[in-house]
DNA sequence: TCCAAAAATAGGAATAATTCGCAAAAATTC
DNA sequence: GAATTTTTGCGAATTATTCCTATTTTTGGA
């Protein structure tokens, strides 16, 4: 059984937050790239420069880095959650092919969270719409149609 | 490096699909209720009938009657992975307090593949929407704001 | 109805992804 | 720079999923 919602005054304790090198590194990494990596390359990544960061701590800073709002975590079709430094309101392609996901800057239609309310009592905070499909690259290796 | 898109004409090999009672069940459940069960609750569900269901077997019918199109994976943001038994066109709106995940019938802006194709070289096969935020119930719980 | 071939299963081991616990180290506050 | 709090590294634990293989089930044909 869940918890009743904990009080807005109670919840989100605002705990201090250290500026720590490694998860400055993360963010700095994320924002650097337009790629969506995974917690193990992020981890592959920081580990040239930095060989003593644990595996624990970048999944730790991404919880925390995504929960400040700071950077987004994107779950695949396949199940994998890939990290993206991108916290501007955009939408992603994802590509059935070769996985890669794409960044899309889509206008969407006005509206539809107010209507989500009025016509079916729901709160809308995030929507998330992704596409997938082939990306160019993939679509051009596909046989020529006939 | 991935291999290059193999032929339409010899991928998907038609293989025979054999009749078990196993995937009957799961696809049995799945297409009688709203719930959006994990792997591990089809597991526990079908076992009441048949404790000699293997957790394997579970995973490999779901991949199965996922890539038959009889069924859909949804990734959620926590990063589990729940299945469908609904494969209309439809979208979701997922709870951020209770996980529960709720289908919506939503009309969407056509033309929207046609535009992706042409704008930017992108061939969708599948639009994902998932709306999430809190649900009728979660949104009664919260206190009231003043 | 029985047989052979192909597909699927149970069960368990193996792998991968993520979380946890805790002592030591680093950051921050005063 | 000492006290306090946060964070880290490390390894162990957990969870989710895949893989392996001998056995069983299904199916289509004789």
């Amino acid at each position: 059984m869940l918890p009743v919602v904990t009080p807005i005054n109670e919840r989100a304790r605002p705990r201090r937050r250290n500026r720590t090198r490694q998860r400055q590194r993360l963010l700095e990494i994320l924002r650097s790239t337009d790629c969506h990596p995974t917690a193990a390359s992020l981890y592959e990544a920081v580990r040239v420069d930095s060989p003593r960061l644990s595996l624990g701590t970048v999944y730790r800073n991404l919880d925390v880095l995504a929960s400040d709002g700071e950077i987004e975590a994107v779950p695949c079709t396949d199940g994998a959650v890939r990290y993206d430094g991108n916290v501007e309101p955009h939408h992603h392609f994802i590509c059935d092919r070769c996985d890669e996901i794409e960044d899309l800057e889509l206008s969407l239609p006005r509206g539809l969270a107010a209507r989500l309310r009025r016509e079916h009592g729901l709160t809308p905070c995030r929507v998330r719409i992704d596409f997938s499909g082939l990306c160019r690259e993939c679509t051009d290796l596909l046989p020529n149609p006939t």
